[in-house]
RNA sequence: GCGGGUGUAGCUUAAUGGUAAAGCUCCAGCCUUCCAAGCUGGCCACGAGGGUUCGAUUCCCUUCACCCGCUCCA
């Protein structure tokens, strides 16, 4: 079964899960808006994750519980935060455009070759001083291209591994009218590099004031990092601990895409877990194990999901020298057969808090009294969560196609994450069932929630209830009245059967875990 | 940012240089004892801006958004 997207755009909006941003202004190209049962859903997930990282962590490795803190931090902080954290200088990539071929290259992926002799050879009637390629080229692919070129010469580099080859961006005075670009046919065609400014900015204060820019987040952790002395000050903790917190982030993507997968504003749950160098190999085992276990709990099927191991050249920049990154990767249907990032958990190592102590002059490391009053800096281990992504994961794993059933689709959502829990229906709009229904609904909603329908045949509220993903449907009717029985109606099986009236609420507490 | 495609009601579709049509949904009422049933009535649309024209949803331009591909993705 194939999963289109625009159904599940389709359905999002039909059923109030997620709308357009500024929907009657035309949208906002990056923007989404969640409604009624998108924040229900996402809540539930939040809660839950929530709830395994600082209201009930897991079992450390030596089975005692592992002691987490939770922080809610500003989305905009002193700038220098992002200059320390290497937010500023490397977030912006500089761009190069070929107008020939319509190709964009990130400048510092390109590498290229001049000619040994330091003369340029004639191209289409135009001056070549240099040949530029993609990172990654071999050395037999640029002899080809060469060839293709119609150049015959020796070149700085071509007998070399690629590696020692000029990286564009060294080259401060490349003539770029002179450069073959690496799809291109003839010299001239690139653009000069420039500048993407990845992170958005602001001006607080009344007056607009250069000086006075800011950054909103592009990620939540800074904000934990900035407040790692306090937390350690105020709350008796101990390494190894953790700080877990969930917010709102901004990057200006490239190219916003996929629905909320990739968006401009979007909402993360990041958890830094702070622990002896020495002990962050075996932290770094176990939080992967955890998130991915996390992953499962909430309904995500195994075989949507997998581990994947980033390669050395992908890192980033945090994690360059650390024990590397592992992606928790879903199936989503953009991105079927492969996965997208769903999480990363990385080894940041000492990276964050050495850059911010250097930048604000503040001690940064820690004291250990238990184990003769050593000093360290300690290593993180960061399991960054997509809480945007996460619910849109959840969505397209629900999303069941039909065609035996009046909706035609259900969401398959685990009932601990589904928007509505149940919903009662009294089969008749009759004055006889309205009243039973209603005495049964105020009461559930005190615990759960649960949705009152009366209008509409039972068919048509059932494949609402189907579409929305509630799990249980209670339908009180005549034998109601008789001997206190209620229709449970199952939302996978669409079986019915009939239960007590008070035992409803432990049929749901029994089945909602 | 580039190339291609698409924009008519909540959804699916229609027609038209001259009052924009229908089905489903939705709402109200009736009827209904378990899966979008039936009857009656009702609400709701030409993405935005400009141009051509007596008149533009239709033709032209610009723009915005979405989809696909490229690019990017700490």
């Amino acid at each position: 079964m194939t999963i289109d997207m625009k159904d599940i755009v389709a359905l999002c909006k039909r059923r109030g899960f997620i709308f357009q941003a500024s929907d009657i202004y035309g949208g906002l190209n990056g923007f989404w808006d969640f409604g009624p049962l998108g924040i229900a859903l996402k809540n539930n997930l939040r809660d839950a994750w929530w709830r395994s990282m600082v209201i009930a962590p897991p079992l450390g490795p030596d089975g005692s519980p592992v002691e987490i803190v939770g922080l809610d931090s500003a989305i905009i902080q002193n700038p220098k935060t992002w200059e320390a954290s290497g937010h500023v200088g490397g977030f912006t990539d500089p761009m190069v455009d070929c107008k020939e071929t319509k190709q964009r290259y990130r400048a510092d992926h390109l590498l290229f070759l001049t000619p040994l002799d330091g003369k340029s050879v004639t191209i289409k009637g135009k001056q070549a001083s240099a040949f530029a390629f993609m990172q990654g080229t071999s050395n037999e692919e640029i002899k080809e291209r060469l060839k293709k070129l119609r150049v015959n010469k020796e070149f700085v580099g071509t007998s070399a591994d690629i590696s020692d080859l000029l990286a564009f961006t060294s080259l401060e005075n490349v003539n770029l009218s002179e450069t073959v670009g690496p799809d291109a046919s003839e010299p001239g065609t690139l653009t000069p590099p420039r500048q993407f400014n990845l992170m958005l900015d602001t001006y607080p204060g009344v007056v607009r004031d250069e000086a006075s820019k800011a950054y909103l987040r592009p990620e939540t952790a800074q904000g934990i990092f900035l407040n790692y002395k306090n937390v350690l000050d105020s709350m008796r903790v101990r390494m190894p601990f953790g700080i877990a917190q969930v917010g709102k982030a901004f990057r200006n993507e490239v190219t916003p895409r996929n629905f909320i997968y990739r968006s401009r504003e979007f909402e993360q749950m990041e958890m830094e877990w702070f622990c002896p160098p020495e002990e962050a190999a075996q932290w770094f085992d176990f939080w992967v194990a955890q998130r991915k276990q996390f992953w499962l709990d909430v309904g995500l099927p195994e075989s949507m999901l997998q581990l994947r191991k980033h390669d050395q050249d992908e890192l980033a920049h945090y994690a360059k020298e650390g024990l590397g990154t592992i992606d928790v990767e879903f199936q989503f249907p953009f991105t079927a057969p492969g996965f997208g990032e769903l999480e990363g958990i990385a080894h940041r190592g000492d990276f964050d808090l050495r850059q911010h102590s250097e930048f604000s002059g503040q001690k940064l490391d820690y004291l250990d009294q238990i184990n003769g009053n050593r000093r360290y800096t300690p290593h993180v281990i960061e399991p960054a969560a997509g809480l945007t992504r996460g619910v849109l994961a959840l969505i397209c794993a629900a999303y069941r196609i039909d065609p035996n059933r009046p909706a035609g689709l259900y969401l398959d959502f685990h009932p601990s994450m589904a928007p509505v829990k149940a919903a009662i229906l009294p089969l008749t709009a009759k004055e006889d069932h309205v009243p039973t229904a209603q005495k049964l609904y105020m009461d559930l909603r005190k615990e759960y929630v649960v949705e009152l329908d009366i209008k509409q045949n039972i068919g048509k509220r059932y494949a609402r209830q189907d579409e929305i993903g509630t799990p249980f449907c209670f339908t009180i009717d005549n034998d109601t009245l008789q001997d206190q029985t209620v229709t449970v109606r199952e939302r996978n099986s669409m079986k019915q059967d009939r239960i007590a009236l008070h035992k409803v609420k432990d049929y749901l507490k029994q089945k909602i875990r």
